[in-house]
DNA sequence: CATGAATGAGTATTCATTCAT
DNA sequence: TATGAATGAATACTCATTCAT
């Protein structure tokens, strides 16, 4: 899934050994930077020298870095995107199957609500994909990628005899990515009156309902 | 739910009675020139002049009459949301109930297949509250009337003995709405690859499913 | 002097005549209106619609009436203008020569003080017409009419023995027309730190001392 | 007084050392290029393009420095207004009291002369004043300084016998200030009918009467 | 006479982008 | 590498002016 891990961020760290290391860290400081700031205000309503003051550096860094700023928009998708994953292994520890897509769902509540800034600007993200070309392509990959481990699982859920044989195990991966994000959606516009940990026992509760054999 | 009815346009229509009526029509073209070009480039990229000019007047009367890009978003908001509800009463043929509730769930499939248009504002504008305050205020509004009517199917379905007692109304509506969006979303942004038709069956089963007695 | 008398104003008054009655009548509310927004905001910061709207008309009438911004301003730099002399009658009390003079310089600060809505829209257009050549011309007029009395008291003062013989009259009544401007402007723009009353009598002083035999 | 001195421009001249240099010139020219329009059309009917453009540079340099055209005028009547007090010195020649107050006086007149571009703007500025806010603050502080070296003077003067005991120094100082004000502005509408070196000396002479023990 | 709808030119303002330091 | 000065295109916004009712 379209899983949310923070980065190792090494704000005042170790002796810079290279320029090459100095560029790596001020591009990721912009980086987390416009995160911030995107979270807050969108994807559009920013601009390139806001983010290199965010960031601690100069107005002009961001547009010498990433070009452009639909080039920084890119590169943020991709550098949130590729979060992706990273911490699905955290669900590794259930069997899989049935157990793990449970946990593999847990987990999406669990790390949005750890990290709403990411989560956040995922989210903005995904929305800027409806009407967004260029940021569609990542999207796409980032649905098959998130797709996939929920699909395995119910594969392997039936196989074991914990999930019902009829399940479509594609059309419901997808089915079930959409409502995690929907409810995400949902918490994210609402937060005072969602509370994100009904919603996740509920759609856990009513996920092994209709998976149930 | 966010239901969507296509409004009577008479683009070239009869004489205009009164200066009322010719504001009014002026109004109600330019929303819908802005509808257009928003589900096709988002809440952002387009010019007010623009629609002025798609609409068929001159650039300078969307400011002229929304006062800025903002105000003109926020009308197109209400617009769209406003139109919610309108369609609900076709799938009032159902009694009410799961039987309602399965319409009401089709005609959220339907009617985006139908008006895809406008569907996507809709979710350009849901996308859109995460990061813009003057929107979310619309959406939690929007959220209240849509979780309503499923709620309130959820209950009759409880006591006329179709669906679980156990279900908690309020929050399985939440997950429901919650549910249909994110399909939507997913549908909207690649629609090549994701069948409505099979999206929309795959969801009613699991549905039944986990609302079952 | 640019004396400044207010005009017989009949709001609710009498049964309107004639169309041209209620011309006249809705033009005078117009420069009214004008007359109190401009002592705020100088003569380029308002809208004609705002006048409109003030007076109690609607946001068309200005232009209908005036013509133009323009037509307007001129309008109200003519208005406020031929106010002048209307109320140097009342210092003809005061037998022609010194003692007069000294009543119209007095009546001058008099006048700022009783209507400084009027005396701010006189000094906006004297200030205006440093660079705008449409008012210089009135202002021109202004000033001929304001030293002619001025200067027609000095000799007076002179021939009865009141004022100095080696007077210049003509170049010192504008000079007094300059102070009386000046010390009047001063108060304008600051009327808690200068007290207008004070200032008069050192006026009026350094006037008797300058011109004394 | 509000004494004016001409700046060392040099439009064309050396390389420019370092960033901040550049910026310092740009500026600078900026406000030199606004100070030539301004003094022929006021504070006003000017735009932010045509000022980039006149000082050499693009259209966009104005507002990318001064923020808005407000920022702008503030700026212009800043640096008017802090030119004051710099020529000041060439009165000191005289003796404080009497005689070095008509130097100052004389000074005025023919420093406004001498610059009449500056004189232009610095009056425009204080026709604005009297309905912008911003302006007045600073004409506040330009007044205590003007006033302050005349009524020094007159203090001066008194104490060596060359000025009645009876002269109230602050007020006189408030009134002579205003005289020439109002003079100067009466020679910058009309200058063709108005000859400064007449009022000049009118102005000079009816001083010395008016303040003689 | 009076209203107010609609136009469209004029401009302030923003800011990505380029370029000199 | 990094800064920030300068550009100039894009565009929101204002509002006098025109015109239909």
């Amino acid at each position: 899934m379209d899983a949310v891990v923070s980065t190792n961020a090494k704000p005042g760290a170790a002796a810079r050994r290279s320029q090459l290391e100095r560029r790596r860290e001020a591009e990721r400081r912009l980086l987390q930077a416009a995160e911030r700031i995107v979270a807050e205000r969108g994807l559009e309503r920013f601009t390139l020298a806001e983010i290199g003051e965010a960031a601690g550096y100069s107005r002009g860094l961001p547009a010498h870095y990433f070009g452009s700023k639909e080039g920084l928009v890119g590169a943020l998708a991709t550098h949130i995107v590729s979060g992706f994953g990273r911490g699905a292994a955290r669900a590794e520890k259930h069997p899989a199957g049935l157990e793990r897509l449970l946990g593999v769902a847990s987990y999406y509540f669990e790390s949005a609500g750890r990290d709403p800034v990411r989560t956040r600007v995922l989210f903005a993200v995904l929305g800027e994909a409806l009407t967004n070309e260029a940021l569609r392509t990542r999207i796409g990959e980032l649905n098959a990628h998130s797709v996939k481990p929920i699909a395995d699982n119910i594969r392997a859920g039936i196989a074991a005899g914990d999930i019902r044989k009829s399940v479509n195990a594609n059309a419901t991966a997808t089915l079930i990515l959409s409502g995690l994000r929907g409810a995400v959606t949902q918490w994210l516009i609402d937060p005072k009156h969602i509370d994100l940990k009904t919603v996740r026992a509920e759609f856990i509760a009513s996920l092994k309902r209709s998976l149930a054999p």
